[in-house]
Order: structure tokens, then sequence, then C-alpha cells
DNA sequence: GCTTGCGCCTGAATGC
DNA sequence: TGCATTCAGGCGCAAG
């Protein structure tokens, strides 16, 4: 599932292999896959043909491509979203929803097996695309203010990792790096974020922080083929991962086992010593 | 204005 | 065996 740092491993890779790259082609063969782009197939097919790509950029798990136009390919991954660079004559991926004919021969593609991602021409430059203006900085942006975001985080009337979901907090964190930060920061789900001190807000954004850099650094987190990078390779963060699809392994602090609760209705995995249920009124 | 819940989607896994 | 159901979860939007 592609968070922050498996998005921002597909940002170098595109970086590495196809910035200069001329499209001069495009084809889209799943109209869902450009829903976000109103002015339909057509019009994003003829506003990247014939354009070159720039500069590769992101912002929490959104990724843009700079056009030499100051337009820029906006994508967002969804669940099962890739991004791939395939050689002349490499077969047809099942689920590919985008190909993008590079001059060199080359293709760029974009793979989709659920379709919750999509690509979209954004007319914002260079900048942050006026698209994303709802999202909040990501935890490794020069303009992500942490002290800032543990004010609005204790200001919120929710809990903790509904609010760590809420990408117009803090952007990138999804299901995966949301628990192995509560697991890192021993904090539980369910805590009401009203009632966390200051230093434990700290503690669970500093977690976000420390896990997604290791996780880059892996490569990102592959579970099977729906994650991988713009050369097909997985990433190796999964083996590293203390909570989250762990379900019946020891806690590697405490020895507990981890269990797996439904939480808004998703999975939240959760040492159930090192991350106690919090009582009401206080704790 | 803020918080909460649902629908979108496909394929693997599970249930009967 | 085969068909039906459940599950995975990010996002945008509607409802509360």
């Amino acid at each position: 599932m592609p968070e922050l740092p498996e998005v921002e491993v597909i940002r170098r890779g595109l970086e590495r292999h196809v910035i200069d790259a001329e499209i001069v082609d495009a084809e889209v063969f799943t109209s869902r896959s450009v829903r976000r782009h109103l002015a339909g197939a057509a019009d994003f097919v003829a506003r990247v043909r014939g354009r070159t790509l720039v500069a590769a950029r992101r912002r929490g798990k959104f990724l843009w491509l700079v056009l030499d136009d100051d337009a820029a390919l906006l994508t967002h991954l969804g669940m099962s979203g890739q991004v791939l660079v395939q050689p002349a004559g490499a077969p047809d991926e099942p689920h590919l929803r985008i190909r993008f004919r590079l001059a060199d021969g080359r293709e760029l593609r974009f793979v989709d097996q659920r379709t919750f991602g999509s690509m979209a021409i954004s007319l914002g430059g260079d900048v942050i695309p006026p698209e994303l203006a709802h999202i909040a900085p990501d935890p490794f942006e020069a303009a992500y203010d942490e002290d800032v975001v543990v004010e609005d985080l204790r200001r919120r009337r929710t809990n903790v990792k509904r609010a760590l979901l809420d990408q117009s907090l803090v952007s990138g964190i999804g299901n995966i790096y949301a628990d192995e930060a509560l697991w890192e920061a021993r904090l539980h789900y369910a805590r009401p974020t009203e009632t966390l001190r200051r230093s434990e807000a700290h503690r669970v954004l500093a977690a976000t922080r420390m896990v997604m850099a290791a996780a880059m650094s892996a490569g990102g987190t592959s579970f099977d083929a729906l994650y991988v990078g713009v050369d097909g390779q997985s990433g190796y963060f999964a083996r590293e991962l203390q909570a989250y699809d762990r379900v019946g392994e020891p806690c590697s602090r405490c020895g507990s086992p981890i269990r797996r609760d439904r939480f808004m209705n998703r999975s939240s995995f959760i040492c159930p010593s090192c991350q106690p249920r919090p009582r009401r009124p206080h704790w």
C-alpha cells in the first residue's frame, strides 16, 4: 500500500529515469483513472503530448511531474497504483490504465488494479498544485512545523489514530505507518486527542518521521506485487514492521502477542501491554 | 465549522 | 466444486 515512503521511492526513481524525457504520445485505457481531470481523457492526452518532464515532486502521498509548460502531471496511487518505466516492447500489464510513450522508445505506465488512484493535469506549475491546497505539509517538508501540528492535534475532538490519518493535519501517513508510529510511541489508537500531553504528541509525530525515514531507506513496504518501484522492484521494510500485520507474534519490547482490532472499519495492530486502552475520564 | 461514515474498486481468501 | 461473502484501505463528499 503506497504511503509516503513508497511514493518517495517512486519519486526518486522517476527523478533518476525520466527527467528530461519527452512524451510523444499517451493512451488512456480506463477513463476512471483520469476522473480527477475534469476536462476528460482526450484533453488529458492533448496536454501531455509533446511535453518534456522537468521535475518530480511530492507532498504526502501525492506525486507530480512538472512539465516544460509549467503544468504538472498530478498523480495519486490510491490503494494499488504503480508508476513504471518500461523498455520498448515490454508486454502490457493486466491493469495498465495509462501509457505514455517517451521519445526514446521507453514507456511510462500507470498500472492500477483497484482504480482508487488517478492522474490529472494540474495547471498549478512548479509549486504546490492548487488541487493539493487542503493537504498539509508532510513531516519531511521544510514547511512542516511540528509545534504547530502538536497544537492542532490537541485541539481536535477525535482520537489519535484518526488524526494521524487526516491528511489536512499532517500528510503522508496511512494505516501501516500510523500503527507503527503508535506502537513506537506506546499510544493506543483510541486515545482522545484532547488528552494528549504535548510530550506525547511530539513523541508520536517524531515516531512517524522515524518510521517513515527507515521505510524509505528500505525501499518501502511491499506485502505483495501491488507496491513496487518504477523498475518493478519490491521494498523490504515489511520485515522491519513491529506491529502491522504481525498478529500473534511477540512484541519486540515486551513479548506480548500483537493483537488485531477492528477500528474505524479497518485493521489496527497493537501491543495490548505497551498500548493499553485509555480509561475515561483520566489516565 | 468540525467530526463521522459511506461508497468507490478488484482480487484473494474464506464460508457454506 | 462452485458460488457468495468478506476483506484490504485512501480519498472525497454528504450527513450529522
